[in-house]
DNA sequence: GACGCTAATGACAGCGCTGTCATCTGTCAA
DNA sequence: TTGACAGATGACAGCGCTGTCATTAGCGTC
């Protein structure tokens, strides 16, 4: 087989060669192409094109001390929100010039801080970073890179450098509120991986139901296991297990909430009437349901369209960026899950 | 704020000096630590320990010709089909010293080209693609790639180089049998996208049909569009208008066919009794849908990690490799969905 | 004790590009 | 006509590492 033949790597000056010219002139027209006559210019790509040279990358990143790599660092790539995050961001660096290096870190900080420490010996041209929880060192690290970085799915008081998220605690109050409003007097919280976003979630819903005098622990059932289908349905049985009156539940997030919809057809509990399911997230499926679930829509694709937007302006001129830090809104889907059939008492 | 203050990069040679070595003995304790002696490699580590040393990624592939980073290229990230496989691939790759770079080509033999090209220019170590159908100057450009390439997710009599997958075709046959052996008579199929590996389903699904002399082309309804449970409800829909006494259907993958089993739910349609579904994939949802989704499962992670060990293993020394091309099996689940109540005629 | 051998270490050049500064050309105002 | 100046182009060095030798030290052998 004709594998690994030699490859002929053509240069710079070969391609000056051909087109006549030195080769920082056909470095420029690469590079800055309004730096060079419109003559020059067409002779140089003519001998590009003809010679089918591609720059070398990692010379160009060894002469300017800058790649074209975007690091990107997630703590999960099964689950459906960060594939949301990551068509964002390819949508946006398509033809940018830029390629993008993932890193999973799968919600450890130990590994998130081991990741980072391997893109940034790479001269990454940015960064991007899910979570506002690095550690002290990965904070450390991330203040004196020498490229911007964004952090993405969550808000916060100090952010880093650049920011894009939005505030899962005021989405799992708006869920609570909902459940409760829809005359729900016993809400539960079923969760699952309890990652920090999860946990604001769990804040934001026993800030809730305390406020609306509706708090009751024993109806707190939460597992650091990964969400699934499977698991919604497990918590919910031990929840009902635990207290068996809860009349609804918030789930950490659609997969959970769809598990625990299954849970209760297989139960024979009405949903709505007898259990409302309100999920986090709001993914494809939950709408097609039946009932479908009532979901707080996160803005997972604009997080990575933006963050990438974000990044790209920042690479340019870091200077330039107007407003560094975006906190988006999350929007209430209300839907047959929480619509109880007779009237509120 | 501290950002982009200066970065001081330690070099090779600072290390050295440190140590009281040359450069090249640093640079071998680090690549190859077995040809230095004990009694230098412990100070050389010290040092590098000391001043905080990292290699420099740029000046490394210089001066080798070689990167650390493996291309990836798959049509999509979205399809959970895709993320199962990023997984198997991350699981490999961690600890490796490999790196993985993503494109996404959307389904585009076009765009796969283009991102072929920008990929081939960064040295990389080692590239997976995903499936078989590549454009002839895709092939041509990756049987000259000076570096293994790995084809995924399809199984081919002309791999380009080492290939791990498994053959769609013979996964439909084998769900089409299914359903006829259950004593489905009017069995349709649902299919989204129609990208290579979803016409070799449609095509499986046909043979199996034809064979059995139950094939009505009436009963096939696809699209172009993408998949997703939406879609899947809306094309049985499509199904039922034009072929409304349709027994079952064979879908294209999981995502339809949740969608065509909540689109029976809201006709009153009862599954398995008047509706055959089966599916493709075989994602975890399908398992907890009441009934559970008959369906075919796919070695996904599998193929991931296959893939990234059978590239890790190649790069090391691609002469090696014992056996460059594997053909993992599907396996028919068979659950409620395909589970009539009653006995077959 | 001279020889050959392996293991350990070093010297040197150069990978292909870009930053910096120098040079050259043509244009325009005085 | 001259000088000033901007635009266009080039020369040169060097980014930080590794491949390819050369060299040295250490050791067993006859």
């Amino acid at each position: 087989m004709e594998k690994n033949t030699k490859y002929k790597r053509v240069t710079l000056n070969e391609v000056a060669a051909e087109a006549g010219v030195s080769a920082i002139t056909v470095s420029r027209t690469i590079r800055a192409p309004n730096m060079v006559s419109a003559g020059v210019r067409k002779k140089v790509q003519a001998a590009i094109e003809m010679l089918g040279y591609v720059p070398d990358q990692a010379a160009s990143a060894l002469a300017s001390e800058r790649t074209n790599v975007v690091g990107l660092l997630v703590p999960s790539l099964t689950n459906a929100v960060f594939s949301d995050v990551l068509r964002g961001v390819y949508d946006v660096i398509d033809g940018s010039g830029l390629s993008v290096q993932i890193g999973n870190f799968r919600y450890s900080p130990s590994k998130e801080e081991n990741l980072l420490r391997t893109f940034l010996r790479q001269r990454p041209a940015g960064l991007i970073v899910a979570g506002i929880d690095q550690t002290d060192a990965a904070r450390t690290l991330l203040k004196s890179a020498p490229c911007p970085v964004v952090q993405i799915m969550d808000v916060s008081d100090s952010p880093i450098d650049l920011l894009i998220g939005f505030s899962h605690y005021d989405g799992a109050v708006e869920g609570t509120r909902h459940l409760i409003d829809a005359g729900y007097k016993k809400p539960g919280f079923l969760g699952a991986r309890m990652d920090p976003r999860s946990q604001a979630r769990l804040a934001g819903f026993t800030a809730e139901a305390q406020a609306r005098g509706l708090y009751d622990p024993t109806r707190v059932i939460t597992t650091t296991h990964p969400s699934s289908v499977g698991m919604g349905g497990q918590l919910l049985s031990d929840l009902l297990a635990q207290a068996p009156d809860t009349d609804s539940v918030f789930c950490n997030n659609d997969d959970l909430a769809a598990g625990a919809l299954f849970e209760a057809e297989r139960r024979r509990i009405n949903v709505p009437n007898d259990l409302g399911i309100c999920g986090f997230n709001d993914l494809e499926m939950s709408r097609h349901l039946n009932p479908g679930i009532t979901s707080v829509a996160t803005p997972r694709y604009e997080v990575g369209a933006g963050a990438m937007t974000l990044l790209r302006d920042a690479i340019a001129d870091r200077a330039a960026i107007q407003t560094p830090h975006f906190r988006l809104g999350v929007e209430l889907i209300k839907r047959g899950s929480t619509r109880r059939g007779y009237p509120r008492e």
